[in-house]
RNA sequence: GCGGGUAUCGUAUAACGGCCAUUAUGUGACCUUCCCAAGGUUGAGACGAGGGUUCGACUCCCUCUACCCGCACCA
């Protein structure tokens, strides 16, 4: 019955029951941000959490780390992003077009229209969020905000325009707000070694914000400029690479099939060499198809020894690992599954998403695997005007949540049939109603969101 | 950042240069109801923000913001 799901059918749905609103609604909203509600970060913590148990907490091999969202900078300078973040653009003033000055064969002829010294000064672009540390980093300077410049000392800008001054930054105090969560782990990778000894191959998992300022966010969560990654990167011996990639590739799907995606909706992709970045040596792309078309769930990339060497060049520390009663050492090479959390998210909510009839009437639900969905059981008194009803449907509901904490949901509202389908909405799987049958002979009637169907149990049944 | 489009209660929508700004659904309260959005009474809830034209603007104009569709970008 569920065709082809739009994507507004989801943005809908996720606003008007609480999942995901746009961020800064308030204030007109922030373009690039979203903020998650009550049901969308339990079901967002489902996700995250499912990781975190499948690859940290039941695996011998991996470690958890949570490095802080600012970095020194020379972190950045030493990973390749100060430089590859940074693309210098020109605009052709006749054809719109833009390009990197740097990769221009002829400077002053624009390759798409042909037309002569069309280019205005180049314009730097940075995807890493800037800001300043610092108490002496601020010089207000009343009475310039005519002038916007920046020299190699300072950046300047018309933070406080509006009262008629402007500020002032050293660059020296300025900082970047991580594009990625990788490099914290790479940071840590020595600490790691040093207090744990870990035999190789081992992992660092971790889970955290990263901020990119995308030009043009878009897609719902799919893109967006503040986002949340989950992150490993896999040590191994620099002959042993292989193996290893082929374990997570494994692993990866085993998530996938965690998170309820249907296997002919995820595709592996071998992404060729020139379509690779400089670091990888092979890199695997999951898409899935999502409504806006089959686009990148998350990648799984042979990263080298790149980052460890280069840590080791700019810092000067050792980065070599010794086995354990011998004399061999290397540097560790890296295999990085790398996970969007939004896009996860997103993935899980399309794939879930159903329309079907009944009696004559479309009904919408999410089928969320039962592990993930924010809401487990919907508790109700079949009448709610009859308090010996309602007072029995409330030990019910006790004895659940002290089963389920903060996965049961007390519903009254209305007539059981509008519960039925606002529970559908939310994906929860179990609804749970008390009637004067319960009184009786302490059954309970179960109804089941995928099928409708219900069917009646013994109270200790459901409770276990 | 460029081009085009859009913006009305939570959601989906209607209309109008001038009367309390529609309708459906959701939502709060009360009543009713023995299982799939039944019914009744009653309450709350919107013209994205700012400026302009006008006696009067949700409506016309401008700016901003956000979203959608293309392009570009995507280490």
């Amino acid at each position: 019955m569920s065709t082809e799901v739009k994507l507004d059918d989801i943005v809908s749905l996720a606003k008007r029951r609480g999942f995901i609103w746009q961020g800064s609604e308030v204030y007109g909203g922030l373009s690039g941000t979203w903020d998650y509600g009550p049901l969308g970060v339990s079901l967002k913590r489902n996700i995250m959490n499912l990781w975190w148990k499948m690859f940290v907490d039941e695996r011998d091999d991996m470690y958890g780390v949570d490095a802080a969202i600012l970095m020194n900078k020379k972190v950045w300078q030493a990973s390749g992003h100060v430089d590859t973040f940074t693309d210098p653009l020109v605009e052709c003033s006749n054809c719109k077009s833009r390009f990197r000055a740097d990769k221009l064969d002829n400077p002053n002829k624009c390759p798409t229209c042909g037309k002569e010294d069309s280019f205005g000064t180049p314009r730097a672009f940075n995807m890493m969020f800037e800001t300043f540390i610092g108490p002496n980093s601020k010089v207000i300077q009343p009475g310039t905000v005519e002038q916007v410049s920046d020299t190699s000392s300072t950046i300047t800008h018309k933070a406080t325009a509006d009262k008629g001054m402007m500020a002032s930054y050293n660059v020296d105090d300025m900082v970047f707000l991580r594009p990625e969560t990788a490099q914290g782990i790479f940071t840590n990778y020595k600490n790691v070694v040093d207090s744990f000894y870990p035999d190789l191959p081992f992992g660092l998992a971790q889970q955290g914000k990263a901020f990119r300022n995308e030009i043009s966010p878009r897609d719902f969560i799919f893109r967006s400029r503040e986002f949340e990654q989950m992150e490993i990167e896999y040590f191994v011996h620099p002959n042993k690479w292989e193996e290893s990639f082929n374990h997570w590739i494994e692993q990866c799907k085993r998530f996938f099939d965690g998170l309820g995606l249907p296997a002919e909706s995820v595709h592996e992709l071998e992404v060729p060499e020139a379509d690779r970045a400089h670091y990888s040596k092979r890199t695997i792309d999951f898409e899935f198809d999502y409504p806006i078309g089959s686009e990148e769930l998350m990648g799984l990339a042979y990263r080298t020894d790149f980052d460890l060497i280069n840590i080791q060049n700019a810092s000067g520390k050792n980065m070599e690992y010794r086995v354990k009663g011998s004399d061999e050492t290397f540097i560790p090479h890296v295999i990085e599954p790398s996970f969007g959390v939004e896009r996860a998210l997103m993935a899980v909510l399309t794939s879930a998403y159903r329309e079907d009839e009944q009696n004559g009437e479309k009904r919408i639900y999410l089928a969320l695997p039962e592990h993930l969905a924010p809401v487990r059981y919907a508790v109700s008194p079949l009448l709610k005007n009859k308090p010996e009803l309602v007072e029995k449907a409330r030990e019910v509901y006790k004895t659940l949540s002290e089963k389920h904490p903060g996965r049961v949901m007390w519903d009254d509202n209305g007539n059981i049939g509008k519960r039925y389908r606002r529970q559908d909405e939310i994906g929860t799987p179990h609804c749970v109603v008390i009637d004067f049958q319960t009184l009786e002979d302490g059954t309970i009637t179960v109804r089941d969101r995928d099928t409708t169907e219900q069917k009646r149990v013994q109270i200790q049944e459901i409770a276990n």
